[in-house]
DNA sequence: TTTACTATTGCAACCCAATTGCAATAATAT
DNA sequence: ATATTATTGCAATTGGGTTGCAATAGTAAA
């Protein structure tokens, strides 16, 4: 049996999320769909989302939490399929990089994950 | 003249990073102090050695701000001289790497600066 | 020294992203 | 239809971080 259901409020964040592949923060979605649910809902529904494997998450250079499509792990072989996140610091836009990121090995580490965020301008600024 | 004052608070924070090289976070920070100065205190104080370079910050994977020794740009070219940051996921410590990291060039994208983020086991755990 | 200037600090209030508890609601299986 | 329970709304709360302002304490000049 599948426990996840099919409401309404699902699917008005699932479908935003095909019209876009930018990484978009909660407090957006929050504001978008202000009008359509309550902002905990919003919160709840992208954590099953990225649960499931829907969506990925990663927090910004301002500490904000950000979605997008994809799965980026919840599975053990998170560093394997990493990708680097960028944001633009004129337009504020995110989006996932289509670039393979190397894990260097440390001597006495063990990295089993890792994050990479890059600041920059976008093709629009 | 010098703007910059040699008060007792500044010089107990500056006394503890003379003895680890770790990257600590301010909530540490502030309990770690907790008897000897005022929240605010801490975070202005850890301002002002991030702004002369004496300290850089970065905000781990809980987007908790952390300070560690060393300038890490305020300057321009703040890639230039970016080094990733560890943290363990068992005991928490973090550090930062020595290691170059080079920026990969994206089509349409100009990149002014990054931050990296590895977690995993040090060599403790 | 003593005085004047102002950087620094303490405190209380505040901001805001994110979380929690719980009752009400609405999918879904039988 | 009905029972079950995942999901939602709402209000309250948490916690890292910030702000305004008066009091305090370095520092330079007299």
């Amino acid at each position: 049996m599948n426990n996840s259901r099919k409401t309404k409020t699902v699917q008005l964040v699932l479908d935003l999320f095909n019209t876009t592949d930018n990484a978009l923060s909660v407090v957006e979605l929050v504001s978008v769909f202000r009008d359509k649910m309550n902002k905990t809902t919003v919160y709840r529904i992208l954590e099953r989302l990225e649960e499931s494997g829907k969506l990925h998450s990663f927090l910004d250079k301002d500490g904000l939490k950000r979605y997008a499509k994809g799965n980026q792990g919840s599975t053990s072989s998170k560093s394997d399929n990493a990708h680097p996140h960028f944001i633009c610091q004129d337009c504020g836009i995110s989006s996932c990089l289509p670039v393979e990121v190397k894990t260097p090995s440390i001597p006495k580490y063990t990295i089993n994950n890792s994050e990479h965020l890059y600041i920059g301008k976008c093709n629009e600024c």
